[in-house]
Parts: structure tokens; sequence; C-alpha cells
DNA sequence: ATCAAATTGAGATTGATTCTCAATTATAAT
DNA sequence: ATTATAATTGAGAATCAATCTCAATTTGAT
């Protein structure tokens, strides 16, 4: 996504281009896996780009709406996105051990998902499927 | 489950059985559908039991980690459970227009799921998914 | 350049959850 | 039953993410 990109689709939104905003979205769609607001706030302020962690907050909310970002999970330490720039739909396993996430994706797993929606009458539009377990490092340990 | 069962447990676990632990398990057992602790806590109170909103939130973790009761989610209004008590397994479809749950299973799904992980090395104790669009009433509000 | 409307940021506020700690209570031993 | 010990409780304080407030600033259209 470019400036002239974003310029755009925030003015169909009714709303400004900004530096702050920016600055928000190229850390945001940098960043290479999971971040936090928190995270990226530091990250800009680090880069010495000027960005309040309201901004923070309040962009990242427009990004998840356009789509730039996803929401991972809400966690018991805040809510973890991902940018979707060169990332395509996949889901998640969790090491309750080690904290490790792996990264699937399954054509079979949402083949299926589809079918079960069509049968309910159900439009699906996303979904998250989180699997928590031991991964393969810490089931070696264990034992 | 019943008192002598949720002493047992707690004792194997270097705990005590006491009567705000006691009534906090039977409304978390016995509320139909989803809860968050605040619920629970004024349906406590309401009910002439006496349990502090600090004794809900520990117990109910006691209660997690005992596989009574389930977290579904985490929402921005805080944490969503559910009993697992003759309720087995499901994963949701959440209908991002009215709000509604509907509850599924999928064998195929499952087993889908089991052939993933043992292919990643992964043991997967648990697992959650969440399908969020427009159910069959709002999709048909919409047209 | 002008101006209305949108945006910003610092700090206050909210709301869920956890923590503190003195008073109480359950359990085990006597 | 009494006692000793350690766990539990509750009221309110503390924490922490997220949102809100509002005066000052900035944007974009004219």
């Amino acid at each position: 996504m470019d400036k002239d990109k974003f310029r755009e689709i925030l003015k169909e939104r009714g709303q400004r281009f900004t530096g702050e905003r920016y600055a928000i979205l190229q850390k945001a769609l940098s960043y290479r896996g999971h971040f936090d607001p928190e995270t990226l706030y530091l990250l800009i302020r680090k880069a010495g780009a000027k960005a309040s962690r309201a901004s923070v907050y309040r962009t990242l909310s427009v990004l998840l709406d356009c789509g730039v970002i996803r929401q991972v999970r809400k966690t018991e330490h805040g809510t973890v996105y991902e940018s979707t720039y060169g990332h395509s739909h996949h889901d998640h396993m969790l090491c309750i051990q080690c904290g490790d996430i792996l990264e699937f994706y399954s054509r079979e797993l949402e083949k299926i998902q589809e079918r079960i929606c069509k049968k309910q009458g159900f439009h699906g539009s996303s979904h998250t499927l989180e699997i928590r377990g031991y991964c393969k490092k810490c089931r070696k340990k264990k034992n």
C-alpha cells in the first residue's frame, strides 16, 4: 500500500491524511509477525516519528476496518494484530509451554467450514482457529 | 459435579473447600450458555449467597484449570466462559450483525485438525474456532 | 490565504482483572 | 473438642489496556 492509495482510502471514508497515520500505517505494514499497539507505539517513537498512543489506537482501528491488518486475538496482555499484506489467511497453533506460534493453512479445513456454513444458512466472512497444545520441542523436553 | 467430588478435587490441589467456592461452582455449572465473571457475581449476590468479585475471579480460574468451565473467548467487554458440564466440545459462529451465536460440531473438522497437528509434531489439547459473518435472519433482512 | 471540520496529544477516565493484607475460616493434629 | 497452621476471604487499592476529553493544531477544499 503506497501513500496515494492510503490517501485515497482515507478520503473515501471522509478522513484526512496525516503524518501520524502514515507513520503508523508503515510500521504496521512492515512489521513481521504479531504485534500489539504498545510495541508499535514504541517502535514509532524509536524511529523518531511522532504519534501518540491515542493515535496508534485510533489508527489501528481504521486499518483494521480497511482490512490492512487483522486481529489475531485478544490476550490477557492486550490485542494482537498482524499485517495482511503479503500474508494470506492462515490459522494458528499456540504452544502453551513456550508460547511459540505456528502458522498453518489447510485448504481442506476451509472447504469444510464453507460447507458447514452453507448448511446453516450462515454467510461466513472470516474466522479464527487457534489450536492450543504442546509443540514438538516442548514435547521432547517433557520426555 | 457434586459437593464431594469438588471437595476431593480441591484437596488434590492443596486447596480448601469453602462456601464461597461452592456457590460459585454451582452457579457456573448451572448457567445455560455464555457468561462473564460480573454476570455470575451479580447472580450469586441476587441468590443471597455471599462471595466477592475477587473470589469469583479466583474461583473461575480454578474451575478453568479443572476443566469444569472453558474460556469461550476474550471480548472488549471481558472474558466469556461456559460450563463444560453436559456440554461437549463445539465451535461457534458469531453473527456480526445481531450478535447471535450458533454452536456447531463437526467430526470431520476435528479429524482434520488432528491430522494437521500430527503432521507438525504438535500435540493439540484444545482449540477454539470462531466463524464470523451473517446469520440467516440478518441475511434476509439485508435483502 | 481562509476557514470549517478533522486530528492530535497529554492526561484523565473507564472497566476488567489482579493484588494487598488484616481478619476469618478450614483442615489436620493433638 | 481444642489448637495450630496455613489457606481463604473481601474491601478497596493498584494495574493495565483502551477510550475519552478538549484545547491547540493541522488538513483540504474553496
